[in-house]
DNA sequence: ACGCTGGTACTTGGGCACGA
DNA sequence: TCGTGCCCAAGTACCAGCGT
């Protein structure tokens, strides 16, 4: 990792923790473990393998066993939380292996526990790969690592050295990022998103876990779920329990649903409304903010060629005109 | 034609440093 | 202490491209 963010104090690098270097054959904690101590991250963000992927999984490590080993913490309990590798481990339950290796990293607080889980998920699979919601944490995480400028990205190159990420994807996750930018920007440059994209991103990461997996299947598009993003945890769960029951929110209505949450008039009686296209406001838009004049309005007084500032000073000329009559 | 998506440019508001 | 300027994050408006 580059300059940009320094490191913090509290850990060792894997070279610490394996004492020693990156070198494979110098990594001392792998072990093997009984599969049935192993436990899935709490706050696991991505979803598991289905389908022909799953089915590929369960088939190689029928054929070859767990070759890359799981990442994982070691719980006050005795089990052990996987950092890195839920999907071996779940094909490995369905194989029906016994024991599973395990790479064991110690001394690993919640914080760094979920950088580890979202970046090593990016090392082995492409971002583009990723679920709206999965991205939105992905990022959320990136964009918080560089607010803090403190996070442990030496210990995350490490862990990509030790996967052999290079022969698995190109990622570039950890590159050097220019320092002029902003943190939205340096995020973004990072999954070649927009400034406004990495906003919206940060947005969804908000929503109710029920509205993200909406997203996930498509039922919401990525700007509805934005605009609901502002909703309260509460309207969020009304919200989710109208989708459920068939309703449909598009984006205009996603961004009533916003209005009226932040005027505070938002319940579960003006979301119906809303959904069902009934609702009627009481007091129409104030006008005092501006105005736009329609197209053949405009295009009966104006010329193509006349600039905004001409425009603007005969529209004023003209109201001044007609207020004195 | 329409809706959705992503990008760019812009505005707004808060925090901070600096000088009078 | 206050005013000013700067930087940054967050949000908005608008536009273009694309698919249906």
């Amino acid at each position: 990792m580059g300059n940009l963010l320094q490191t913090s104090k509290k850990l060792t690098s894997l070279n610490d923790i394996f004492g020693g270097t990156n070198d494979e054959q110098n990594v001392k904690s792998v072990t093997k473990v009984d599969i049935n101590k192993l436990i899935a991250f709490s706050k696991h963000p991505f979803k598991l393998y289905e389908g022909a992927r799953l089915d590929d999984m369960v088939r190689s490590v029928k054929e070859l066993g767990v070759l890359t080993p799981i990442l994982v913490r070691k719980l006050d309990n005795g089990n052990y939380e996987i950092l890195s590798g839920h999907n071996r481990w779940n094909a490995a339950k369905m194989v029906g292996l016994s024991e599973v290796p395990i790479y064991l990293l110690e001394d690993i607080n919640d914080e760094e526990a979920m950088l580890i889980v979202t970046e090593t998920n990016l090392i082995q699979r492409s971002f583009n790969d990723l679920l709206p919601s999965e991205r939105a944490c992905v990022i959320a995480q990136h964009h918080e690592a560089l607010k803090c400028q403190g996070k442990r990205f030496d210990l995350l190159e490490d862990i990509k050295r030790l996967l052999n990420a290079d022969e698995i994807n190109n990622s570039d996750t950890f590159d050097l990022i220019d320092q002029k930018q902003n943190s939205r920007e340096k995020v973004g440059s990072v999954y070649d998103l927009s400034s406004g994209a990495v906003a919206r991103y940060l947005r969804v990461n908000v929503l109710s876990d029920k509205l993200k997996n909406f997203l996930d299947d498509a039922v919401i598009g990525l700007y509805v779920a934005v605009s609901i993003s502002y909703l309260s945890n509460d309207n969020q769960e009304y919200l989710a329990g109208f989708i459920d029951s068939g309703k449909k929110v598009d984006i205009e209505k996603a961004n009533k649903l916003k209005e009226l949450q932040k005027a505070g008039k938002l319940n579960e009686i003006n979301m119906a409304k809303v959904l069902d296209g009934t609702y009627k406001p009481h007091k129409k838009k104030s006008i005092l903010k501006g105005y736009k004049i329609k197209s053949k309005v405009m295009k009966k007084y104006f010329q193509e060629e006349q600039s905004e500032d001409e425009v603007e000073s005969i529209i004023e000329k003209a109201l001044e005109l007609y207020f004195k009559q």
